[in-house]
DNA sequence: CATGAATGAGTCTTCATTCAT
DNA sequence: CATGAATGAAGACTCATTCAT
C-alpha cells in the first residue's frame, strides 16, 4: 500500500526490516483511523482512540502524520488512490461503449461500495466541512474523478462518431454521474444499511445514467 | 418564517410587540448561525460568535435554543421548509410534464441555489457527519425531497400514459435526480464559486436528467 | 407563620387582602425551597424550580428574597423558629427530671422527625457546607439548641440537688445530646427511610442519653 | 499513602522512578485539593485553584481523576482509609475494656482530629450535601465506622459477661458514640476553633459515653 | 408588584499536541 | 523511535441575578 520513506537504497536484513515495521505500523494507524472515523465520525474519534486500535502509542501517531487533519488527508489520499485505481481497472475492462460504462456504474455499487463501506463513509460523509485543507483534496480527488469519467465519456463519442450538444456537455454528464452514484449510494447503503437492494437498483440506475448520457449527444447526422 | 409560541389569543398590544420581538431575536440568532455555519464551518463556529453576530448574550442563544445541535437542528428544519415549500410551488406550475421538470431542475439552480446558498450550503455540506440525530434529521430532509419528486415522475408518467421498467424505478429517479442536483451545485456552485457557470450547465443538467428518466420508461409498446 | 411587614396599622379591606396575598407568595416561595432543597439538594435546585413550584416567577422569588443564599438563610430561621418552639413546648410539659429529658428526645424522634423530615434534611444535611454565613448561622441555631438543653439539664441538676463534675459539664452534656439526636435520625431516618425502626430505637436512644447525663453528675457524696 | 498502579513487577530504574513521580503528582492534586476544600468549601474552590496549589495543568488534574466529584470520592475514600486505620490501630491498643474505649474516645478528641483537621472538615462537613454517589459514600463511610465501633461495644460487653437490653442496642449505642464525636469536634474544634477547650472536654465526653454505654447494659440481675 | 426574557461571568471539561525519558 | 504523561487553550453550557415593561 502506502509507502512512508522510499528509500530503495541498499540495507542491512535489520534495517530492512525495521523498515517493515515502520511501514506496518503507518498502516496500522491508517487503518484504525479509518474504521473509527467511519464508523464513530471524524470527530467523534479521538486520537488515542487510533492510538489503542492501532496498538501503538499517541506519540507514535504523532510521528508518522502532522496531526489529525494529516490523518484524514492521507486517508483521502489512499481512499482516493484506491478508487481511481479499481475505477480505472474497471474502465480499462470495458472496449469504450456504454454498455461497458453501465456495467462499471453497476460494479462500483455491487462490488466496491459493498467490499469498501468504510472508504465510501469516509469519502462520502466524513471528509464533508471539515477545514479548509480537506475540503480542497475532497474537491480534487472529486475533480479528478469526474475527469476520468469524462475521458471516458469523451472516448465513447469518439467511437459512436457522436458529438455533444455544447462543449461542456462531457464535463456535465461527468459531474451528473459522480452525483448519481454519490447518492445512490448514500441512499441504499449508508442509510438503508441494506446491501441486497443496492443490488436491485444497481442496473436502473445505470440504465438512468445510460440514458442520460445519450441524451447529451447531438442529434446524429445530417 | 419560523414562529416560537404561536399563541393567537387575544393579547394587549404592548404583549404582541414583545412576543415579535421574540421571534425577532430567535431569528435574529438563526441566521446569524446560518451564515457563520455556511461561511466558516459548523465546528469552526463558536456559540460566542453566533451571539455577537445576532447581538445577543451567549445566555439568550440558550434561552432559544437547547444547545449548538439544537441550533443545527432547527436550523435544518427551517431549510427543509424552506427548500420544500419551494419545490413544491415550483412543481404545481408545471403541467406535470418532462418540460416543467425540467424547467424546475434549471430553476433550481438557477433561482435557489444562487439565492439561497448559505441553506444550500449548510444542507448539503456542514450538516453531513455530524451527530447521530442531525445525520437522522438529514437523511429525513433527503429522503422527503426524493418522495416529493418521486410523486411527480409518476404523475408524469401516469399523464404519458408509460409505465417504468420496474416497480422501484421511480424511486430510483428520484434519488438520481436529488444526487445530480446536490453534485452539480457543489461542483460548480460551491466549489468554483461562480454563478455565471451555473447559468450556462442548469440546461444541460435538465437534459440529462429527462434523458435518465426516459430512459427507465418501459418500451412503449403497443 | 413567617410575617413579611408586620405593618400592623390600620388598613382598607383591599389593603388587608394584598397584605395577606403577598404572606402567601412569600410562603408559598418558602415552602417549594423547603420541599425541593429537601429533595434534590440546595446545589441542584434552580431558582426557577423553585418559581415553578411556587407558581410564581422568578423575578417574585427576588422581590421577596435578596438571593439564593437569602432564601436559604430564611429557610434555616423558620426551621430553627419552628423546632425551639416545639422544643419550648416539649420541655415545659416536662417537670424537669430525667425522665421527662428522655420523653422529649422519644417525642423528638418518634414526632417530629417524622413530621418534619424536610425540616430536619435541610438542618442536618442541605444546610451544611454552605456559604460563611449559612455556616455561622446553622451554627448558632445548634449553640441555641445546645443552649436551650444545657439550661433544662442545669434545672434537672439543680431540682435533683446534684452537681457535675466539673463546670463545662452542662454544655459538654448538651452538645452530646445534640450529636447523638441527629445522627441517630440521620441513620435511621434520613438513610434507612424507614420510620419504623425509628421509633424502636427511640426508646433505647434515650437511655443512652439519661446515662450519658447521670455519669456526668458528680458523685453524690455527702 | 494511595498507590495507582501497583505494577509489582521488574521494573527499570527510570521506570521505577517515573512511577514514583506519578504517585507524588497524584497526592500533590489530592493534598491541595483536601485543603482548599477544608479550607473554602467544595463548591468554592474550583478546579483551576487545586491545580494550581499543585503546580500541575488543570489537564493533569483531569488526568488523574475522572472529574471534580471524582476526586471528592477519591478523597473520602483516602480520609475513611486513615480514620478506620487510625481506629482499629488505637482500639487494638485497648484491651476491651470501657475504659479503653474512653481512651479512645480522648485520643480521636486530642489526636485525631486536632492532627487531621482537614480531614474531618471534609468528613463532617464539605462532603454533606453533594451528589447521590458523594451521599452514599459519606453513608457507607459512616456504616463501616460504626459497624466498627458496635464490634468493640460487644466484645466489651462479652468481656464483662454482660448484655444488653436488647439486640439493636449495640448499633445504637455505636451510632450515639459517633454522633457524640461528630458534633463534640465540630463544636469545639471547627466552630470555636479552640484546641485548647477541645482537650478540656475529651474527657468529659468521654465519660459520657461510658455512662450512656453502660445504661444500656441489662440489669446485672441474677 | 409581577413578569420572564436577557445577561454574562464563571466552570468544568475535552483533547490535540508536545516532549522528556 | 516509541512512549504516555503533561499541557493549556478553547468552548460549551449553567444559572443567579437584573430590569424594562
Amino acid at each position: 500500500m502506502a509507502k512512508l520513506n522510499d528509500t530503495t537504497g541498499i540495507m542491512s536484513r535489520s534495517a530492512q526490516r525495521r523498515q517493515r515495521e515502520k511501514e506496518q505500523r503507518f498502516n496500522a494507524v491508517l487503518t484504525a483511523a479509518e474504521t473509527l472515523f467511519a464508523s464513530k465520525g471524524y470527530h467523534q474519534t479521538s486520537i488515542e482512540e487510533i492510538a489503542d486500535l492501532a496498538e501503538v502509542s499517541t506519540g507514535t501517531v504523532y510521528f508518522y502524520f502532522k496531526n489529525k487533519e494529516d490523518l484524514l488527508m492521507k486517508l483521502m489520499q489512499e481512499i482516493g488512490f484506491v478508487l481511481r485505481k479499481w475505477l480505472g481497472d474497471e474502465l480499462e475492462k470495458t472496449d469504450s461503449t456504454l454498455e461497458g460504462l453501465s456495467n462499471v456504474g453497476v460494479a462500483f455499487l455491487q462490488d466496491f461500495c459493498v467490499n469498501y463501506t468504510e472508504k465510501i463513509t469516509i469519502f462520502f460523509r466524513e471528509s464533508v466541512g471539515q477545514s479548509r485543507e480537506v475540503e480542497e483534496q475532497r474537491r480534487d480527488l472529486f475533480v479528478r474523478l469526474t475527469s476520468d469519467i469524462k475521458d471516458v465519456v469523451v472516448t465513447i463519442s469518439n467511437r459512436l462518431g457522436r458529438s455533444f450538444i455544447s462543449g461542456s456537455s462531457p464535463e456535465v454528464i461527468a459531474v451528473c454521474i459522480v452525483g448519481i452514484y454519490e447518492r445512490i449510494a448514500c441512499h441504499y447503503l449508508l442509510w438503508r444499511g441494506d446491501s441486497m437492494e443496492i443490488m436491485d437498483v444497481a442496473g436502473e440506475t445505470a440504465s438512468f445514467m445510460r440514458g442520460g448520457v445519450e441524451h447529451l449527444f447531438a442529434p446524429n447526422g445530417k
